[in-house]
DNA sequence: CCTTGTTAGTTACAAAATCAACTATTAATT
DNA sequence: AATTAATAGTTGATTTTGTAACTAACAAGG
């Protein structure tokens, strides 16, 4: 089992960042899966929510790319357990603003600082102007426009 | 819906991560699938075999941490697809030595080439010395000891 | 209005991941 | 040697995801 390549699986960028996504998530996801029963993609609404006040399906997915689908069944798990309350835009009834429970808010305040002390162990190794290079770049991988002002 | 906090979901790195991952990988896996029907661990599997010449599945495994079960029907559908043979062990009857066969051999040249090229391109926006910082983080995030002498 | 097209959101069915149990074989302990 | 534990790999049951089709509501052009 000895290496006879150059270009190895390593250097090739889609598995590195995946590799690297699954390792720095996974105590995270353990966690907030143990606490609260939240999937990925509940505890990714439950933060847009908590970040924009309220929003509709469409507009979460829009800006986290995320398929409607999965946020549909986000937003029916959060809703069933009272983290997230729905009402109908009356203007047009195919939209559902969507909006956080106190329950809901409290959730999202507990994972938030979690998930802001968990970010900063991660990041330790490292210093910071190497964390904000990083940032930028991930950021242009994703596809998220640059943060006009911080 | 404006924005109210300063920690945003767009600054913490697990999301960010796993954001950079789908995207970068998208075109590429969509790529990989239409051309050999393979999916992502079947692709993992091939080059790691296509890499490393010969390997058990407790190899990759551990290599690549990737859990058993996903590599078994990884293996169970290359095998079919005569893209890799097996032999037993006749030192530990329990473990079985994969490599690839010439078939294989040439899917991992043409899959090889294609993820390098494609590699090429995402990266192109940044300078080499960005990208070579950016390897070198993810490395250390995904736990990947640094390459010795590259 | 009335057909045609578009959009928000849900649901159904197929594909895949996860977790646990299982077989076969080897290693360790008494 | 006999028992127990550990390891490599597979299989099965359950959960999650992904794709596509669907419903309901609105919009635009004739």
């Amino acid at each position: 089992m000895t290496e006879k390549d150059d270009f190895s699986l390593q250097d090739f960028l889609p598995f590195l960042l995946n590799r690297a996504a699954e390792d720095s998530s996974l105590e995270f996801q353990a966690h907030y899966k143990n606490r609260y029963g939240m999937l990925r993609n509940e505890w990714r609404v439950l933060f847009h929510l908590g970040i924009f006040g309220q929003m509709t399906a469409k507009d979460i997915g829009d800006r986290a790319k995320i398929h409607k689908t999965k946020i549909s069944r986000a937003v029916a798990k959060l809703a069933e357990r009272r983290f997230v309350s729905r009402s109908r835009d009356e203007k047009d009834r195919r939209s559902e603003h969507l909006r956080l429970t106190p329950a809901g808010e409290a959730a999202y305040r507990d994972l938030r600082s979690q998930a802001q002390s968990y970010d900063a162990q991660i990041v330790e190794r490292f210093t910071p102007e190497e964390v904000a290079m990083l940032r930028r770049m991930l950021r242009q991988l994703a596809g998220i426009e640059e943060p006009a002002s911080r």
